[in-house]
DNA sequence: TTTTATATCCGTATAAATACGGATTTTTGA
DNA sequence: TCAAAAATCCGTATTTATACGGATATAAAA
């Protein structure tokens, strides 16, 4: 039996030590590396192309799940990427399904789950537990609204208002009249679906847009 | 040789099995529960205050560490509890320390320290690594954060005003006046030395208020 | 116990933000 | 190229938020 080449990509150690420990007891997985970054685990990939799956983190120091995905595309290489995150959140779960994520795990995932998961995607498949897929249609849908993102003058004003500029400081900042900088508010209101500067913040803070 | 009984209180479920995989094998430390809330922790200890040591994570459901700390000290128990966490942040650890934690963990720890910490406080000693007694200090010296925190009832608003509730609103929800709310806001952007509800937001998010 | 911090309330004022409902020019993408 | 989106501007009105400068009762801490 081919047994399924693995690799760990999380900061925690004793989190990397842990999933070592727990999968170690499965003879058709061998945890053949682990890494506590992005750029680590690029740079075995590379030299280890042959690698079946790798069970990554998304918040690593260094570049974090997100870049590491984005890099794994560019290189010659059959990895299976599965995100185990602490984060269910539709944005997160749909980026990384954009990039090409075979799965997408949360931490309480229990062990066999786990092991069924990776033994689906070492055979190709990609698997979304009904849970994570419901998320991410969620949020797709949710995309009717937020998909329009912000145009590049908003996205100005919006790091500004952040930055707890007043629409006048703002209009003075862009060399505009202030009206426009009140319409370019209300127009990000409108987009992001919030109702006030508080929510639009929090909102904003989420979407990662500042 | 008289065992170490330990229990583990984390929500992730591979975090926790993990755990209990790297302590099991050592001979004097015995796992003798796992739960993943703070309340299910508390029922467990009530009915087995010989509990040695509890791993407790800080974000979980129901009851989160902070929770489950205050309530250990009313119960008839010698548990002393660790702390692992992911956040390294100042104002945790110092919160944490003051609710009688007897160490303060980051689950990027390396096993063999985490066995350490775990015979120490076993036997009775507090243990705070240096990096992390580091950022508490810091967090103390730095008085214009540290000595500004919100009280009670403005963390209350906070929260409020960070779900868009407006003033009006948030008097409402809080059965007092909405001049009182006023003045809470006032009170709250001095503190957090800041203009406006965009900064505090900004500002609290940061600082992981909210 | 005495001081300090907290939570509550009030008035007066101004500044800022939000909600409507328009309009024109420029840029850009299909 | 041509339609759509973006960026710019305007008026009127209302609602919220912020800035002063107080006050009192209670709880917590020193």
């Amino acid at each position: 039996m081919k047994t399924i080449k693995l690799v760990i990509a999380d900061d925690h150690e004793l989190f990397r030590n842990g999933l070592n420990e727990l999968l170690k007891r499965h003879d058709d997985i061998e945890v053949i590396q682990c890494v506590s970054d992005g750029e680590e685990l690029i740079k075995f990939i590379k030299s280890n192309p042959e690698t079946d799956i790798v069970l990554l983190d998304i918040s690593m120091p260094n570049m974090d799940g997100f870049g590491a995905l984005n890099k794994l595309k560019s290189i010659n290489t059959n990895v299976k990427p599965i995100i185990i995150s602490m984060h269910d959140e539709g944005n997160y779960i749909a980026k990384c399904a954009k990039m090409g994520a075979y799965s997408y795990l949360l931490k309480n995932t229990d062990q066999e789950e786990l092991v069924k998961v990776v033994r689906i995607v070492s055979g190709g498949k990609k698997y979304f537990s009904p849970n994570i897929s419901e998320k991410m249609i969620d949020y797709m849908s949710d995309n009717t609204v937020s998909k329009d993102i912000l145009s590049k003058k908003e996205t100005e004003v919006l790091t500004l208002i952040s930055k707890g500029n007043t629409t006048k400081e703002i209009a003075a900042q862009l060399y505009v009249s202030s009206r426009t900088i009140e319409t370019h508010r209300a127009n990000i209101l409108k987009k992001l679906n919030v109702k006030n500067t508080a929510e639009l913040i929090i909102k904003a803070v989420n979407m990662k847009l500042i």
